[in-house]
DNA sequence: TTGAATACATAAGAAACCTATGTATATTTG
DNA sequence: CAAATATACATAGGTTTCTTATGTATTCAA
């Protein structure tokens, strides 16, 4: 598990990215392929889940459709045009911000530069 | 420019790693290295950087001295013993979560997986 | 039958940041 | 030389985004 505050701001991009490439999904069903696909670094919570699913309907990115399964229902999510746009910005955005991060961590990483005189 | 929830969570560590490998420096020199190092992609702001800074003296990770600049009082921070722990942990900790959302963001990036039947 | 898993949802609070404001000195530019 | 910009610190108030806690309800395994 990483620390909580890394997944910060990362939590939309990565359900639009497993919506737009896996297609048709349930809430549930999100945070246990992530969880899986991971190997339990990330996962996401509930409280964290659900909210950001209702604000990205809202914003028309997702849409849902319900279905019943036994006495119970399950809503399933899928991605629109506008979140396809959305999400290809966003991943582009945060693969570019990795670079940048990777340069700014990455250099003198054994501060071999500081001479002893 | 990056949308402002990216950064979120990697100040700590940008900062350590910036005092760790250049030595002494104050804050607002900080900000500047930051956002000549990124191209003006990362820009700190103030109001995030001086409680962070606070924080980090509080903690004992980072240690200051003040010299005075003309009239000026200019307070320049030290990474502690401490401080190189964490900033290691914490970087490693971040290209981790890189390889993690590398793998979680590239998979079927063309979602070349979906044939139309 | 009871605990764990599945499945949804929301309220309250914490963490980490941004915006705005304040103070003050130093430098550049018209 | 006045005004704008840059340097340099700091904090208060507000927003965003997440976690924790709680609630409801069904399904399945021990």
């Amino acid at each position: 598990m990483y620390s909580s505050e890394l997944i910060k701001g990362t939590l939309k991009t990565i359900i639009l990215k497993l919506l737009k490439s896996h297609g048709k999904m349930y809430g549930y069903e999100i945070t246990q392929r992530v969880k899986e696909l991971t190997k339990n670094k990330i996962q996401i919570t509930e409280g964290a889940l659900y909210p950001t699913l209702h604000l990205l309907e809202k914003n028309g990115e997702v849409e849902t459709e319900t279905e019943n399964i036994g006495k119970r229902v399950r809503k399933y999510y899928t991605i629109t045009p506008k979140g396809n746009v959305t999400v290809d910005l966003k991943v582009n955005e945060f693969m570019d911000f990795m670079e940048t991060m990777k340069f700014l961590l990455d250099m003198e990483l054994n501060s071999a530069h500081v001479s002893i005189k």
